[in-house]
DNA sequence: GTAGGTGCAAACCTTTTGCAGCATG
DNA sequence: CATGCTGCAAAAGGTTTGCACCTAC
């Protein structure tokens, strides 16, 4: 899918919602889209100030918020207390590999996995909402970096 | 395995890796091991200082990073910026479903799912030091409070 | 005696909020 | 032109740190 098209289906589902649709958020929202990696709301901060140096942290903020809440944004924590986005719109569901050496994340997905939690869930009558799963550990590169340079 | 007997496990352990056994780490270490719910560091502060009133906050941060780091103790993420701790000694590794009505945690565990998970990091050459698993949804009875008083 | 640990308070970092003014529908 | 959105700055909440004093080894 086209980034523009993708836009135009956030600004659709936005509008339809009763939202606005301003300036800020169409940059805001551009920007994340535009971003392949994962990012934290002070990078998509940054990235959109190189737009316009105008945008506030708490305008990126509530944005992100209204688009975890309709779903073409995911959070995850990091684990020391903050959080990294990525949009979801024409991806498929995934799960996460973190290297510990060098940060990278590795994305993974296994149809088994999913219906196995939900076999999990189901024994105890939880509905699932979403999940997080990852994996903490090396990449390849790391283990061979670590290898050969002790 | 009886609470002092793991204590003496994390006591030798420490001692071992050059730690100081001080009454503060004996008293927050047993306190940790008490708790057979998930805490946060607050939480432990506060169960703490029922004992010994002068424990400070930094000290119970500083020993959870210490017992993270040895593996006595996991930390996992609450989604809004916290984290919870456990203690995992004579525990067998289990994944979490976290209930966003009434916030309970539930512990599962399934064997294919963790050998799932490995073979998914073998095919890429990622090494697995740890993972976490959380689901999130509403419990049963979370289920049933919204179903019968809408 | 000397590292290492502790308590206190302040600093930090990410995220949220109150409010006055602005822009969208 | 009313309501929702924005920017600013301050607050909040959880965690970390600098420093002087203390204590286990």
């Amino acid at each position: 899918m086209k980034p523009e098209q993708e836009l135009s289906i956030v600004e659709a589902h936005l509008r339809k919602s009763g939202f606005r649709w301003t300036n800020q958020r169409a940059l805001i929202v551009r920007t994340a889209l535009s971003t392949h990696d994962h990012f934290t709301a002070e990078e998509l901060l940054l990235l959109c100030r190189k737009v316009d140096p105008r945008v506030s942290r708490a305008t990126v903020y509530r944005t992100l918020l209204v688009l975890e809440e309709a779903g073409f944004v995911e959070g995850l924590d990091t684990g020391d207390g903050g959080r990294k986005f990525e949009h979801v719109i024409g991806h498929k569901h995934h799960d996460h590999m973190v290297c510990g050496g060098c940060g990278s994340i590795f994305e993974f997905h296994d149809d088994e996995l999913e219906r196995r939690q939900e076999a999990a869930a189901k024994r105890i009558g939880f509905r699932i909402e979403r999940h997080s799963l990852r994996i903490y550990g090396s990449c390849r590169d790391c283990q061979r970096r670590r290898g050969t340079a002790p």
